[in-house]
DNA sequence: AGTTTCGGCGCC
DNA sequence: AAAGGGCGCCGAAACT
């Protein structure tokens, strides 16, 4: 190596890089316009060209997918990153463009005013999904090109209405896609052995009668007898018509329905579908498919979800039964510091909404629900959060109308937060979160429904009243009063929009806070859920751990909202067993 | 036979 | 009592 480049990363603390042909890698230190501020540096090693610049606070590159696991296979990792492509979703999304091409090559092709690739992944992306999934390795550009699209973007983020929020966007999704393939590296600590003997003590022998659990073969038998002939519980169309001989009206299994019905039956059928599920979600082959060396390794999508909450692909890793979280134990000698946020949603409305009341309550890190009902609900800690829930879910009827109204006495502006992003949402108008991240107006059907229907690729404003979209949208025109359900879908999905993802903002925040204090340590974070994260530390870590949690979450809390009374305290519980931490 | 959708339920 | 947001997963059913 020679020394220009350490010198230079001290003077700039950028740098952009892209993998280059045979292996080789191109980097350049950028200027404070974005611009490069030397000639790009053809090099042959990533990991090397990474690992001898310390001074690098920040790598500016195409995708962290692409890039970033290799370097985390040679034992490097960055501070801070830039990553072109989140960042273009996040701003086209902002500038009322969802749906065009996002990637870097796209972006390119916009700057310069040429005909723009569509995005390979995205034809064959669920329809409507609108998901920020981009395959890893999908076309590369050339340094000064994707520095050229850096620049772009800078100047476009310095257009939006507060730049400065933007800006942290960017940098937070960033920083959530470098802990996503951190903690896909590392994975979540997982004995096999402990899961098996769980679903031995809930299933039984794995192999029993007609090749299932034990169990389950037991529990289908009781449902048979009590309807008097076979019946197989894992089937909705043969439950129902079991109940419909026995003179009981079910219009489906579900287990609200069938909870309420008098009839021998219901109870070993409801356990049936309990144990089913966890036999066919979490059971012995999901062990076999995801469970190696003692770690459960699925793959966590940063950004994910247009509300900007990750997904993961692969095991179900948001949705483990908490009856399985048993087989989560950390390393001998090691913990786990396992923290929740407390209420996190309503505290996030109160910063948002700046309602006074709803700012004082969530200025306290006693529980927020009881302080809500203390004011509007009598005390009825049940009635409080139900109110609160439904108002940001967007609860149309039952009790939560009459809650929703107590609330509103007491939280106008909180409420009327949400109502307003509700309408706005309705209306086709663009919503968006505190730091910026917007909602699609409408979802688009993909360009292969949209020929199929007939239906011009969609360039027009989303209109001024909510229309109908996709194949339906040919068969059942839309007309004022008929298609309110959509409207009204839409309304709650804004509604819900500004509240999940600005605590999605928040919780990135948290996360790249987080990891710059573990930074230093043996302590990992192996697992993030919302509003929840696991660290993996060694029993003397565990203590500061938990500290640095708790002040991350202040930090977050004022990074994302600027000066604000709301606080964002967590439980936080230092465990050998994820299951004991609740 | 292979692919997509549905039903139900797990988590937040 | 019964219902509102976001997801993923599985087998069965429905389809091509």
């Amino acid at each position: 190596m020679s020394d220009p480049p350490a010198t230079l990363a001290r003077m700039t603390d950028r740098w952009a890089l892209a993998p280059a042909e045979g292996g080789g890698v191109d980097v350049a230190p950028l200027g404070p316009d974005g611009l490069p501020a030397a000639p790009v540096r053809r090099e042959t090693d990533l990991a090397e060209a990474v690992r001898s610049r310390p001074g690098v606070t920040r790598w500016v590159w195409r995708s962290t997918a692409e890039v970033y696991p290799d370097l985390l296979a040679s034992g490097v990792r960055v501070e801070r990153a830039y990553d072109i492509e989140a960042a273009e979703t996040l701003l086209l999304g902002h500038e009322g463009r969802y749906g065009e091409p996002r990637s870097a090559a796209a972006a390119l092709a916009r700057l310069r005013g040429g005909p723009v690739p569509p995005d390979p992944a995205q034809r064959q992306a669920e329809p409507g999904a609108q998901s920020a999934l981009f395959e890893p390795h999908g076309t590369p550009l050339p340094l000064p090109d994707l520095i050229a699209v850096y620049a772009g973007q800078q100047r476009r983020t310095d257009a939006t209405a507060h730049p400065d929020r933007m800006r942290l966007l960017t940098a937070a999704e960033s920083a959530g896609m470098l802990v996503a393939a951190e903690m896909n590296r590392a994975g979540l600590p997982w004995r096999a052995d402990v899961h098996r003997a769980v679903l031995h003590d809930l299933l039984g022998e794995r192999y029993a009668g007609g090749g299932g659990p034990r169990r389950l073969a037991e529990l289908a038998d009781e449902v048979s007898a009590a309807f008097g002939h076979r019946v197989r519980p894992d089937l909705p169309a043969d439950v129902v018509k079991a109940f419909a001989r026995a003179g009981v009206k079910v219009t489906s299994t579900r287990r609200w329905e069938i909870e309420s019905v008098d009839h021998p039956a219901v109870k070993p059928l409801l356990e049936y579908k309990k144990l089913y599920r966890i036999w066919v979600a979490h059971g012995w082959s999901w062990l076999q498919d995801w469970v190696r060396d003692g770690r459960f390794r699925p793959e966590f999508l940063a950004g994910g979800t247009v509300t900007g909450r990750w997904v993961t692909n692969g095991g179900g890793a948001l949705q483990i039964p908490k009856i399985i979280r048993r087989a989560v134990v950390a390393d001998p000698g090691w913990r786990l510091v396992v923290a929740d946020a407390d209420q996190m949603e309503p505290r996030v409305l109160a910063a948002i909404s700046r309602d006074p009341g709803l700012m004082e309550v969530a200025g306290r890190e006693s529980d927020l629900y009881q302080s809500v009902s203390d004011r509007a609900f009598s005390g009825d800690r049940a009635q409080a959060k139900l109110a609160v829930l439904g108002a940001v879910y967007g609860q149309t009827s039952g009790d939560g109308l009459k809650n929703l109204a107590a609330l509103r006495r007491r939280f106008p502006k909180a409420v009327a937060y949400v109502d307003e992003a509700a309408r706005a949402g309705q209306e086709g108008r663009l919503v968006r979160t505190w730091l910026g991240r917007t909602c699609p107006p409408a979802v688009r059907p993909t360009e292969d429904a949209t020929e199929e229907a007939g239906i011009p690729p969609a360039q027009e404003e989303p209109g001024p009243a909510a229309r109908p979209w996709g194949p339906e949208a040919e068969a059942r025109p839309w007309v004022p009063g008929y298609a309110s359900t959509d409207a009204r879908a839409r309304g709650r999905f804004a509604r819900n929009f500004v509240v999940q993802g600005s605590a999605a903002d928040w919780a990135l925040l948290l996360l790249a806070a987080l990891r710059r204090t573990l930074s230093g340590m043996a302590a990992e974070l192996v697992f993030f859920q919302h509003d929840e994260v696991i660290v993996h530390c060694p029993e003397e870590e565990a203590a500061t751990v938990a500290e640095a949690i708790r002040q991350s979450a202040d930090l977050a809390g004022r990074l994302t909202f600027g000066p604000t009374p709301v606080r964002f305290p967590f439980t936080t519980a230092v465990v050998e067993c994820y299951a004991d931490a609740k």
